[in-house]
DNA sequence: GCGTTAGAAATTGTCAACAATTTTAAATTG
DNA sequence: CAATTTAAAATTGTTGACAATTTCTAACGC
């Protein structure tokens, strides 16, 4: 057995998901180019994964590939594109919640509030690459129960938005403003919760 | 030297935008899986730049991965769906089109009219797949033009758009919008363009 | 005949080796 | 010493082989 027991045996999607986190919690500086085989020793795994997985994060916009040259971290997104993208995301989410309003159960209003309760906890303890995971976990909640179609669309834009401020805003107010998404989502109010919405992707 | 001459010693690159071209027009049905193997036979090379296409394809959403069972070709989307994707590259596209008219040079406008032309004599010729493709050119090039950053969500959104309606509509109702796009376009007429473009995306 | 099970075939997942390209470093020349 | 050339190192691109998984097929029992 080798001295670390953790075996966590990675697939693909598994270090796509690592990667992701770590270049949206602004681990690696913008620009910097990623290697295939650093990666693929950290993880344990040959090149072949790696590969996949930085394909994927290139299509998704965090990394950006040449051809014989790798991939590196995506430069800055400038601020007039970053508002194009968030009347995009808006435009989805707001799809997605009215949807979601119509459709949820108790069982996802449950998943709701854990995922509510998880960002909370990530503000509060005032860690960046935690509040951006959990942020991204509670959209993606109500995006993916509505549709395995627009996710991936979905994933691009918020990943993109994310990585242009790593450094961190106001968690306080955040919070505040997912609790009134939720609350309004939960009592089916829709007209509240695309406000509130609104106010929160803009 | 091998009897067809054409040694066209593809790459990922153009083995993935083949393949795009033969999705959108239609050439496998909806759901149909696609096999690494047959795929690699065709285009004379390994599975490893097959399963890179494959992998963009699915991110871009016009195919769809599965773990340990490979890529099918995208459902059809859902009307509503398909409204909301609309919608979102509408957004897009009004903001390449309004800096598009503010930047672009006579060395563009030449691109430009090459591409309309192009895209008239497909839809002249009744032939879907070029007609597809030369729209997406088209469009493309006011995008590209404007920002790399933007371009791949563009693409994802085209294509799932344009995948839903393989069959072909009116093509000559279509070369008059794209002809008043155009148009408006070269005369610096934003306004114009923008109504136009709304037209015929939606 | 119908459902179940076991084996075979087909397919994807991963890997290590080699080829091609790019980058870095050193040597050479003026 | 600066600029250029050349060689070495590092990195990506591609391939074929093998492992793991899924799917298909046929035998079996009821």
């Amino acid at each position: 057995m080798p001295k670390d027991s953790i075996k966590a045996d990675y697939t693909r999607e598994k270090i796509c998901d690592i990667l992701r986190s770590d270049l949206i919690a602004g681990k690696y500086s913008h620009d910097q180019p990623l290697r295939e085989i650093s990666q693929a020793k950290r993880f344990g795994v040959s090149r072949g994964p790696i590969r996949d997985a930085f394909l994927k994060l290139t299509q998704e916009g965090s990394l950006v590939y040449e051809t014989n040259r790798g991939v590196r971290v995506h430069s800055a997104i400038a601020d007039k594109e970053r508002k194009v993208l968030m009347n995009m995301r808006l435009e989805l989410e707001k799809y997605c919640i009215s949807k979601y309003i119509e459709e949820a159960n108790r069982k996802d209003h449950g998943e709701l509030e854990i995922l509510l309760e998880q960002f909370k906890s990530a503000c509060l303890r005032d860690s960046l690459p935690e509040v951006a995971e959990s942020d991204l976990a509670l959209h993606r909640h109500w995006v993916t129960r509505v549709s395995k179609n627009l996710e991936p669309i979905w994933l691009g834009l918020a990943v993109r938005i994310l990585m242009k401020y790593s450094r961190l805003e106001n968690f306080e107010e955040s919070i505040g403003e997912h609790v009134r998404i939720v609350e309004a989502i939960v009592v089916k109010n829709k007209d509240g919760a695309l406000k509130a919405l609104a106010s929160n992707v803009i």
